[in-house]
RNA sequence: GGAGAGAUGGCUGAGCGGUUGAAAGCACCGGUCUUGAAAACCGGCAAAGGGGCAACUCUUUCCUGGGUUCGAAUCCCAGUCUCUCCGCCA
């Protein structure tokens, strides 16, 4: 969420800035709100002041006035209180501004590649898919999820069963090991404030699960991200600087409705309603972001050189970006099906626009308060990475290599076949 | 599910109708002292919002929302959350 004041005093900058995020906002509108807004607060500190010094005085005599007074004040607001919530709706729902570094785009054709590592296997065969596979191993079960719960959920089988939870438990291993997270099991729900201190809430509340405990208690909504129960770990604290940077890392189930992306990625397990997907997130000071999303994006992509997995790393373009980034890294892997990359992570910095929504601040050095920094990563999407580990160290019989670093994960499995 | 107790500043914790935005301690920042540090002493230190170029100033805020009152952290009502005991239970 941005500061209105640095809206009014950059108006015309703003707008233009956050022309190129795809949105449509009604500045007139906002500008309009914040006027009337300011003076009604202006109108209602007067009476309120009056009031007090009656209050004061202890006078009999002016009793009926300050009556009045607070008659009059309980009208104002009313109305500030109407405005106020309609200009925080019109402000909560404009997107992050994107660091300058980002590049200017409508959408993906406009990402840049800024590194591409590993080499890609040359197959004398023709590679097929990652569904391919796991049916004919009898380990990917789509119908049976059909059966039992619907589209876009999947039965993950016997030795594939196992190679995700390898794949889970080396990723937390190298994060919590190597890279000093600190790893978290969080409840996979959130309510609605944790769900708009991240962004999803109120603008994307069509993506998300909705889950109701009873009529009593307030909202919940599965996590489509541990992102979300992570950053908001922080909400409405204020955290002393020497307590900085904190990096949590968190493996959990990842639930989205993927709505209007009907007919993208039918097949396979690419695009599910549940994943899992080990998380990473950083609190930080605010003017460490930059340094952090460059650590944290090396902490990724250090799953992959280990994998021995073929990917590259692009810069999103303005377009592209998530709601809450200010600059955000896709990190892509092989996949030799497709004969392209595929997203497998994307890592973000969000500056302090979760911070302000969440109100999570720090004590710097000069004792002053300020608003956190913040960044999540994937580390990495573990369905997605299953399928990049089937696609790339597939044989020409259907049968699966282990990875070297996964085989101590898989009581030394050697490859996975259907005999 | 039954019965109680509680929610105050970054933290701990006093206050229970009127100079209380709030004692005290801790933490933190600045200073004196010290070769340096520690200790000791002195001073500072809540947040949000409005106005002002600024110094500064005004308003609000003691869980949330209502109410009583000229006046509420303090009294009343409702809700949320936390803790203790009993029951049930993975």
């Amino acid at each position: 969420m941005h500061n209105i004041k640095d809206i009014r005093d950059n108006f015309d900058k703003f707008k233009n800035i956050i022309k190129s995020r795809n949105t449509n906002i009604d500045f007139d509108q906002l500008i309009e709100l914040d006027i009337k807004n300011r003076k009604l607060i202006h109108e209602k500190e007067t009476l309120e002041k009056e009031k007090k010094e009656i209050s004061k005085k202890n006078d009999k005599s002016l009793f009926d006035r300050s009556k009045k007074i607070s008659e009059k004040i309980i009208n104002i607001s009313k109305d500030q209180n109407l405005i106020k919530s309609k200009l925080d709706l019109l402000l909560s729902s404009i997107p992050n501004i994107a660091l300058e570094d980002v590049p200017i785009g409508d959408d993906e054709s406009s990402n840049k590649e800024v590194l591409k590592s590993g080499t890609i296997n040359k197959f004398d065969f023709k590679p097929k898919s990652h569904y391919e596979l796991g049916e004919k191993l009898d380990m990917l079960d789509f119908e049976l999820a059909t059966k039992t719960t619907g589209s876009r959920f999947v039965f993950v089988k016997d030795k594939l069963a196992l190679l995700e939870r390898a794949l889970a438990n080396f990723m937390l291993d190298i994060h919590t090991i190597k890279n000093g997270y600190k790893e978290i099991s969080p409840p996979l729900m959130a309510n609605n404030l944790s769900m708009f201190g991240t962004g999803q809430l109120p603008k994307f509340e069509n993506d998300q699960f909705e889950v109701k405990i009873d009529e009593k208690s307030g909202r919940k909504f599965l996590i489509p991200t541990a992102e979300v129960i992570l950053t908001n770990m922080v909400r409405e604290q204020i955290i002393s600087s020497k307590d900085l940077p904190i990096r949590l890392v968190a493996l959990t189930p990842c639930f989205r409705k993927e709505a209007g992306s009907y007919g993208k990625d039918t097949k396979g397990i690419i695009r599910q309603h549940q994943f899992y997907k080990v998380e990473l997130v950083s609190i930080v000071e605010n003017d460490k972001c930059i340094d952090e999303l460059e650590r944290m994006t090396n902490c990724a992509t250090m799953i992959l050189d280990k994998l021995k997995l073929p990917y590259r790393k692009v810069i999103l373009s303005t377009g592209d970006m998530g709601f809450s980034a200010e600059k955000t890294y896709d990190i892509e892997v092989w996949l030799p099906s497709e004969n392209k990359f595929r997203e497998i992570s994307s890592c973000s910095s969000c500056g302090t626009f979760q911070s302000r929504r969440m109100k999570a601040r720090y004590k710097n050095k000069n004792n002053e308060t300020e608003f956190v920094g913040t960044l999540n990563g994937s580390g990495l999407a573990v369905g997605r990475t299953l399928i990049a580990v089937l696609e790339n160290y597939q044989n020409s019989d259907g049968s699966i290599n282990i990875p070297d670093v996964l085989k101590p994960y898989m009581n030394n499995l050697e490859k996975i076949s259907n005999i």
